[in-house]
RNA sequence: CGGGAAGUAGCGCAGCUUGGCAGCGCGCCUGCUUUGGGAGCAGGAGGUCGCGGGUUCAAAUCCCGUCUUCCCGACCA
């Protein structure tokens, strides 16, 4: 490609809007534009790398068995209501698009669970057909609340997403290993360091599901990481360890009093702190109770460390305001532990409440709190769990050894759906092979391709401008001619360089414009192609081309008559 | 959705306080000179000052409304 034809346009300075190293230096080189918040345009340098993404994960995914489909992005909000998600329509955890069109409402497609389980359902009639893994890549659309970072976080991104269709679990499994491996190897071509984290399933549900984190600086996540035995998981979903507090019960100095203060008006942590702040007490001392249901709808009482963030287990739910009429023992802004078994409360601690004491605490009644309130003398707990969202330093609940807090962005999410789709989407039934009917159970996998982009840009860059990988560069050699407009056998010269590496299908982007030489070394830096050539009248005079790497600043002289031989099959 | 900031040429910005010819740098076009790390000189093109309303002899500037964009938070497949 002659840059002089090329669409592109370098920016010496970043555009306003543009905040973190990928999104200024993706537009300063010309890849993308922004045509509204978190919606962007391709432009052929860009669509050159979105391109080579894709072929990496055809490549890898073709190669584990799975086949290529295209689902529409228009779908009927029918397939919707039918699977119950347009309910969630709207909400923060569903926020889809729709438009109104003469065949009825569409939704712009966020995801595609719906339509691939009644396209793939109605083919499949037997259990000789599976397994069978689909996949597409495929624009989606999200009304995110706030697009954020250029292609980190946008409305519309384009991503490859499979779908895997087994006879039953244990063959399901087995596929979604075969997915995960392949998206492992896809990271590794890209050059990312992607860790594999146990993760919350928000709208997509089901049972098992992974996040793909890529540990960077402008990540949105954090993932939850033990050194010494690999645990990984999103703080979302991580756990602490811990054990119970027996061994610590009873540990009581019975000569700490429990005193009741008349605390008006403060209902929430900071401000019982503030109210006790002259006695030197920090968050860390107070207990802090919350009302809620478990998983099976029972009422029950979750005691936390006061400085510390709660995270309830899936299905567990806070008490709505109305619902504490119907529990008297339980005031709002002023629970405590203090005899709620007798009132039907179960008492759930986390690990971290496992010392004695002394508490502040609620003291169940309108504006007070206790001080001085001791486990094991002044209140019970019957269960102990994980409770809290898991922070530096908290023991791994596996091996017990301190865990990290890893920031990072989700490049990827893979979910085992179980039956979730297959028992309510029709179609999804098949003959098993002991002649019963069974239906599909699924998994689901999806890559943020356009994410993508950000993220290998965002991990490959310089302060001159980006650095691809060579798997994704747009080009494999920038070719710059130096002076060609004056010293005609540079011109002729770096043109038979050009069509011989051309013709030997090596991907080169031929500076061959009149601008000053500063100008071509900038671009050249500031585009990231991996290899650039020189071809210039100091060079020539020796009869070589000069060569240097983009990455480590490298640089070779090759013999005029050679550089097709150094240079072919750099992307074989 | 809450808080903050900003919309003036393709990009980056000044001008607004105190109303009076719409500017600067980069980029773009023409010519000449230059040419190994973002060249120089000369000439030129390019604007509904986001949009609507109001005040005024007069509005980029003051007032009201509205749209858009970015940042922090909430949320997030």
């Amino acid at each position: 490609m002659r840059m002089s034809r090329l669409l592109v346009r370098t920016l010496r300075e970043a555009p306003a809007d543009a905040e973190v190293a990928s999104h200024q230096l993706l537009v300063r080189g010309g890849y993308i534009r922004r045509l509204a918040s978190g919606v962007y345009t391709f432009l052929p340098l860009g669509m050159r790398v979105l391109h080579n993404v894709e072929r990496i994960i055809r490549e890898e995914l073709d190669r584990s068995g799975c086949q290529e489909l295209l689902l529409p992005a228009l779908q009927p909000i029918e397939l919707w209501q039918v699977s119950g998600r347009a309910a969630l329509f709207g909400s923060d955890a569903l926020p889809a698009m729709t438009v109104d069109a003469r065949g009825g409402t569409f939704v712009l497609g966020p995801t595609h669970e719906e339509v691939v389980t009644v396209t793939v359902g109605p083919e499949v009639d037997s259990y000789r057909q599976l397994p069978l893994t689909v996949y597409q890549i495929q624009v989606k659309f999200r009304d995110e609340a706030r697009p954020r970072f250029g292609l980190l976080r946008t409305r519309e991104l384009i991503m490859a997403d499979a779908y895997s269709f087994d006879v039953d679990k244990e063959a399901m499994q087995e596929s979604y290993r075969t997915v995960f491996d392949a998206y492992l190897r896809i990271f590794d071509r890209l050059g990312l360091e992607a860790t594999p984290v146990e993760a919350a399933s928000g709208a997509i549900g089901g049972d098992v599901n992974h996040e793909f984190m890529v540990p960077s600086a402008v990540g949105e996540d954090h993932f939850v990481s033990c050194p010494a035995c690999g645990y990984a998981a999103n703080v979302e979903a991580a756990i602490r360890g811990g054990a119970g507090g027996a061994a610590t019960e009873g540990g009581a100095d019975g000569e700490v009093p429990v005193v009741e203060h008349h605390t008006p008006e403060r209902p929430g942590i900071d401000d019982v702190v503030a109210f006790f702040a002259g006695d030197g007490v920090t968050a860390a001392d107070l207990l802090k109770s919350m009302a809620v249901f478990d998983a099976e709808g029972r009422p029950s009482l979750v005691l936390l460390a006061g400085d510390r963030e709660a995270r309830l287990p899936d299905g567990w739910r806070l008490f709505e305001d109305d619902e504490f009429a119907d529990h008297s023992s339980l005031v709002k802004g002023y629970i405590g532990p203090t005899g709620q078994q007798e009132h039907g409360i179960r008492v759930i601690a986390d690990f971290g409440v496992a010392r004695p004491g002394p508490w502040i605490t609620g003291a169940n009644r309108q504006d007070r709190h206790v001080s001085g309130a001791l486990l094991g003398r002044d209140f019970a707990v019957d269960e102990w769990g994980s409770f809290v969202e898991v922070t530096t330093g908290d023991p791994c609940p596996r091996c017990g050894e301190p865990v990290g807090l890893v920031r990072s962005v989700e490049a990827a999410h893979t979910f085992q759906l179980g039956y979730k789709y297959s028992e309510v989407m029709p179609g999804s039934n098949f003959v098993a092979e002991d002649g019963s009917e069974a239906i599909f159970s699924m998994a689901c996998y999806g890559m943020g391709v356009s994410r993508l982009l950000a993220v290998v840009s965002e991990e490959n860059h310089d302060d001159r401008g980006l650095v691809w990988p060579a798997e994704v560069a747009p080009f494999q050699v920038h070719l710059a001619a130096l002076g060609a407009g004056r010293v005609p056998e540079v011109a002729m010269a770096a043109d038979q360089v050009y069509e011989r590496l051309t013709v030997a299908g090596v991907e080169v982007l031929y500076d061959d414009r009149d601008v000053s030489p500063g100008v071509k070394f900038a671009d050249a830096d500031l585009l990231g192609v991996p290899v650039r050539m020189l071809v210039g009248a100091k060079g020539l005079s020796r009869g070589v081309v000069e060569w240097r790497s983009r990455a480590t600043g490298e640089e070779r002289d090759l013999p005029l008559d050679a550089v097709v031989e150094e240079l072919a099959g750099l992307r074989s």
